[in-house]
DNA sequence: AGTCAAATTTGTCTAGGACATAATCATGAG
DNA sequence: CTCATGATTATGTCCTAGACAAATTTGACT
């Protein structure tokens, strides 16, 4: 946690939170939390203490909770949502949870080489659905229970990376088709999920172009050209604003030529009410590979 | 460049450029620019030409201009300034065009291939010193002048990010010493600086944790400790304003314990007047290998 | 030319109000 | 009882105009 007797001014807060600094101020005035001291100029300073309770209120948000119940909720209140929170809970393969007791332990080294293992012994598509998908919920659901650290899970990414890009290179297809870009917006920036997306592309034949995240929606549309793609793939996380995700669709589509398709998986879109004009909707990695038989066929 | 007709909030704007609402606010009344026009609520909107203005403005902002003397400015002088800017260029080798020209092609797999090439040609030493490096600068450079756009300099990104983690992968060493922990604080969102201090450490028998980007303070305390680390390796590219990584060093420095070592680099701290005490400035790559020399030694 | 203090520049913070849109609630129809 | 439709509440983002500390530049004086 924070240090006990830090104060943090607003935008420290923001950065370390995610939470920007107008709702900040306008969640003071509404629900008196959080209740930060002030300097000598009457700028806010936010004790360590309650910087902790903002990332964990940050957390129910992003699952769906509203503010008026979780905003000023103290911290044995919310640790309370938060372990009642994952009741979808579908029955986890032991073997999971001796990926997570690595992460635990910070065994960086040896998860890495666990989890090539199961890629070799479970092949690509197995292993992305039935290892890495439930893996990463999994280990999402314990960083929502604060029983991993976010350097853990920083740890965790990495291997991931460094395996999914070591299976990435020695199966890309530099003439496949159709020719798929991948990126995401700007703000969101987790990148497993596009590597996810490129590992199981490559594998149904198509030729990947990733671009990394955060690219610009015009520069996304000139890397579409100038890579003649038929498809433009874009991924989302939870930490991604709705609204966000909602006008940046609907501006790319517009953007776009019309015969390049939009594709939008990952957490941040399963959120999504309704789903936008010209934009298709991926809830799961295989689903990709099914689109990508229906693009061959019609 | 951007929609030529489109207009833009001020979020976006925000999320576009790097540049925060309150300095948008503050730079229109203090200049007169940015002048957007208003909504039926008075809110801003932004056209995309002035959006592609403070583009080039922070790009200037970046490599030390003052605003006093390039906000407001046109794009034909902008354009003039930006062009005068690398007085400092070195005699690049003209090998290094070429893997430019790979770029301008958009020739994404042919540039993996090739730097491949000069990888296992020079060796990963000189790799990084007479080639990556350098051919950063370039890139940096001529995207500063406009010659190179985003999206092609995130496909440069993501080969270079390729062919060092295969690199990487291959010589890595679970058991050396000393024992290095990299990452960055929050708001340095780039990682090929790291990547290549990885590369140097683990040739220089170094133990390597990659953390990956922007792990806050406390959790960088707790990996250290965590992984036993000798020394904490941080890399800030000009992006990351020069306060924000004054402070953050020296919280990091109070936070960490006394015999853990703190090494900071990249172009970011070329650019901090004062070196922080218990902070080790490394201006080249080459210096790392050197300060693991003299670590090994004293 | 170097050093120190004064002046200027610059980003970030403040308050309190406003509004569009999303989410929830309530009502009525089938 | 279920579904749709309209009213109400909740919520994030934006607004103005002022303030101040820290960084940088300027200017005076060795």
């Amino acid at each position: 946690m924070s240090q006990e007797n830090s104060l943090f001014n607003i935008g420290v807060v923001e950065r370390e939170t995610g939470i920007g600094k107008d709702t900040l101020r306008v969640w003071e005035r509404r629900y008196g939390f959080p209740a930060p001291v002030r300097d000598q100029n009457e700028e806010r300073l936010y004790p360590g203490e309650q910087v902790d309770r903002l990332r964990l209120i940050k957390r129910l948000l992003d699952i769906g909770m509203r503010p008026v119940k979780v905003v000023g909720l103290s911290l044995p209140e919310l640790n309370a949502l938060l372990n009642e929170a994952p009741k979808n809970a579908p029955g986890y393969s032991p073997e999971l949870f001796e990926f997570v007791e690595l992460i635990k332990a910070h065994q960086g080294g040896a998860l890495r080489i666990a989890l090539n293992l199961a890629l070799f012994r479970q092949g690509l598509p197995d292993f992305l659905s039935k290892t890495i998908s439930p893996l990463n919920q999994l280990v999402g659901e314990a960083w929502l229970r604060g029983e991993i650290r976010v350097f853990e899970e920083h740890l965790y990414s990495e291997q991931i990376t460094s395996v999914l890009r070591a299976a990435i290179a020695s199966i890309r297809n530099p003439a496949g088709t159709p020719r798929v870009l991948l990126t995401t917006l700007p703000g969101e920036e987790h990148s497993l999920g596009l590597l996810m997306a490129e590992a199981t592309l490559s594998l149904s034949g198509a030729q990947c172009t990733m671009l990394g995240v955060q690219t610009p929606i015009g520069e996304i549309v000139l890397a579409a050209q100038a890579h003649q793609a038929d498809i433009v793939a874009l991924s989302f996380t939870l930490s991604m604003p709705p609204l966000q995700i909602k006008s940046g669709l609907q501006q790319l589509r517009q953007a776009l030529p019309r015969h390049v398709a939009l594709w939008a998986g990952g957490s941040g879109v399963a959120r999504q009410r309704k789903p936008e004009d010209g934009v298709q909707y991926l809830g799961a990695l295989s689903d990709l590979t099914e689109a990508v038989s229906l693009l061959r066929q019609g």
